[in-house]
RNA sequence: AGCGAGGUGGGGAAGCUAGGUUAUCCCGGCGGGCUCAUAACCCGCAGAUCAGUGGUUCAAAUCCACUCCUCGCUACCA
């Protein structure tokens, strides 16, 4: 029993995510968060929309929304979204929530207190037209080397070279086209190069846990050296920012979005009338903190996190755990939302219920390499591991229960050492699948819980009680008895990766109260007798791939233009 | 360009950190079994010189070097 702190990153709100953002980070932590609570830890598991910056600004403009009322509508989509997703938040928040905003400005307040804030002027792209500054993301040119006409203004996607702002040929504004120039503007910077021995040594240190790319790459950032990071900027959508004189402007996105665990941790213990609960998972050092990111924000949860929260000398818990996966790829290549290539969370749940998508991708999550996704590869999955193997054990099982012992046991029967064999090696399965979680080998987890079901289809066949039923009752029953107890234990094992099949499962054949309160290690335990269970529809339904494939091109044919992907 | 990651039977994935019997799993192909079950399940067979070359070692998919290919990243895009 154990307190831990489950986080995963904030999804952007610009944009519907999509398989690949939902795999790494947000099911991750669901699953480790679900499993967890299993175990009985006290567990809370945090996230929220980012939704400040500029892109947001520009999608509301083409939505003709104010900018309030477009994060509002993306907000509370991808709030409903993630509950369909059955995503087990103990509070899915907001950047816009005023325990944060309020959050934020004490925080920055606190490090420049401490002396690691300083102010520094810097050349902006402007445009007189929109009145704005403009991140370079937003401004395009002629590229100074290879004469591409699109470069953006950090980088030409002509040759791949980084371009100095100065240096961009003919700079225009993405938003409406016309030129732009350079305006000098005072930014404030937080000083990372001041903490730089504390976050190696945090790096090297044992008591953090950090998947290998996330380790390699961070170390190999603090060995080039850490660099300032500018704090704010010249946008109106966002925090303002605290510092005096700095009136106008706002925190950059990612420096407020990460401080929007412990924010989501404070509003929570608001909401439930316990304002200071917060502090037990910031504080208190036997409290685990684990990340759940994609590769791509590695250095905010190594470095600038955890130099953030040492610089406020406040003795914050910085992460214990950062688990980064790869990219999951689609059918070859990169999620693209303006080549539409991928699939997005919302078109998911209406070619196949979420449970058949969270197993799918979880037993394939990027955890050495990208991974590549294909439709084929998810109906199989579907059709083959959770209907023919799960789906048909349980059934089978089921059906024998009914024939052999009427749907009812009054006591355990007498088990031949086949049998008790066969029930350790699920048992000790079990607690296999345990340390896989506990060391965040979620693919393999996964593989494995789906083992319990191969093996106990071979056991039945092997032993083909439907067979000794006419000449040895009591073996028939025993050996249905031993694999009644494998669902059950399925039923338990399935809750993290699909917890609504789980809760099928359970209400059909399991105890009195929830799965939660039943716990994963009671699991191992006998039944309470009589055991009474009815025979009831099958878990699963089969897709087909024409079906899959024509309500992707339905999807697909743009009827939907109120999708903002 | 620099940095990083990967290349495993027809397809998709493990294994590689701590080298060691016939390289694992799923799909597909072929043959068989069972017929309790959701035309499901189980067994067997075929198919990989683990990208290539060289090296270390008694022993390498696993370690080292180089080459080829693919992809990602390069922090003011979240």
């Amino acid at each position: 029993m154990a307190r831990w702190l489950i986080t995963s990153a904030w999804p952007y709100s610009s944009v519907t995510p999509h398989l690949g953002n939902m795999v790494g980070s947000i099911l991750s932590g669901d699953v480790i968060a679900r499993y967890l609570r299993l175990k009985g830890n006290d567990v809370l598991y945090v996230s929220g929309s980012d939704e400040h910056g500029t892109p947001v600004e520009v999608e509301a403009l083409k939505a003709n929304l104010s900018v309030k009322e477009f994060a509002d509508k993306n907000h509370n989509k991808i709030k409903t979204l993630f509950e369909r997703w059955k995503i087990s938040y103990d509070n899915y928040t907001r950047t816009e929530n005023p325990t944060h905003i309020n959050f934020v400005q004490d925080f920055y307040l606190k490090l420049q207190k401490n002396g690691y804030v300083y102010e520094s002027t810097e050349k902006v792209h402007y445009c007189d037209k929109d009145g704005r500054f403009l991140p370079d993301r937003f401004v395009e040119g002629e590229c100074p080397f290879c004469g591409f006409k699109n470069a953006r203004g950090d980088q030409c996607d002509g040759c791949g070279r980084p371009i100095e702002p100065e240096s961009l040929i003919s700079p225009i504004c993405v938003i409406c086209h016309s030129p732009v120039h350079l305006k000098e503007t005072k930014q404030w910077f937080f000083d990372l190069p001041k903490l730089e021995n504390e976050i190696k040594a945090y790096l090297m240190s044992k008591s953090i846990h950090l998947s290998d790319i996330a380790r390699s790459f961070s170390l190999k950032l603090v060995e080039e050296g850490l660099k300032p990071r500018s704090l704010t900027r010249d946008s109106k959508w966002g925090i303002p920012a605290p510092f005096e004189g700095a009136q106008g402007k706002t925190i950059y996105v990612w420096m407020e979005a990460v401080l929007g665990y412990v924010s989501a941790t404070m509003e929570y213990f608001k909401n439930i009338g316990d304002p200071t609960g917060w502090r037990k998972f910031w504080f208190e050092k036997d409290t685990k903190c684990a990340y759940f990111i994609g590769k791509d924000n590695i250095p905010f949860h190594t470095l600038i996190l955890p130099a953030l929260l040492l610089g406020t000398r406040e003795g914050y818990n910085l992460p214990s755990v950062v688990e980064s996966t790869d990219f999951l790829m689609f059918e070859g290549q990169k999620f693209s939302k303006s080549r539409r290539i991928g699939i997005w969370i919302d078109e998911a749940l209406e070619i196949a219920p979420a449970d058949y998508w969270r197993y799918t991708l979880l037993s394939l999550r990027p955890e050495g390499g990208d991974v590549n996704f294909k439709l084929d590869s998810f109906i199989e999955k579907v059709n083959n591991d959770l209907n023919n193997v799960l789906g048909n054990l349980v059934n089978r099982t089921v059906v024998s229960f009914e024939k052999f012992c009427g749907s009812r046991l009054r006591a355990k029967p007498r088990l031949d050492g086949d049998t008790e064999k066969f029930i350790d090696s699920f048992l000790m399965r079990h607690d296999e699948i345990g340390s896989l979680y506990e060391s965040f080998k979620i693919q393999h987890a996964v593989k494995t819980t789906i083992l319990q079901a191969v093996e106990g289809n071979r056991f039945l066949n092997e032993k083909e009680p439907w067979k000794l039923f006419k000449t040895d009752r009591e073996r028939a029953i025993s050996i249905t008895y031993s694999l009644l107890r494998l669902i059950r234990l399925l039923a338990i094992e399935l809750y993290p990766i699909t917890p609504a099949i789980s809760e099928t499962l359970w209400d059909n054949i399991g105890e009195q109260g929830t799965i939660l309160s039943y716990g994963w290690d009671k699991a191992k335990e006998d039944f309470n007798y009589p055991l009474q269970i009815q025979r009831f529809p099958p878990l699963f339904k089969k897709l087909s791939r024409e079906e899959v494939i024509n309500k992707l091109e339905e999807l697909r044919s743009g009827g939907r233009a109120e999708w903002t992907h």
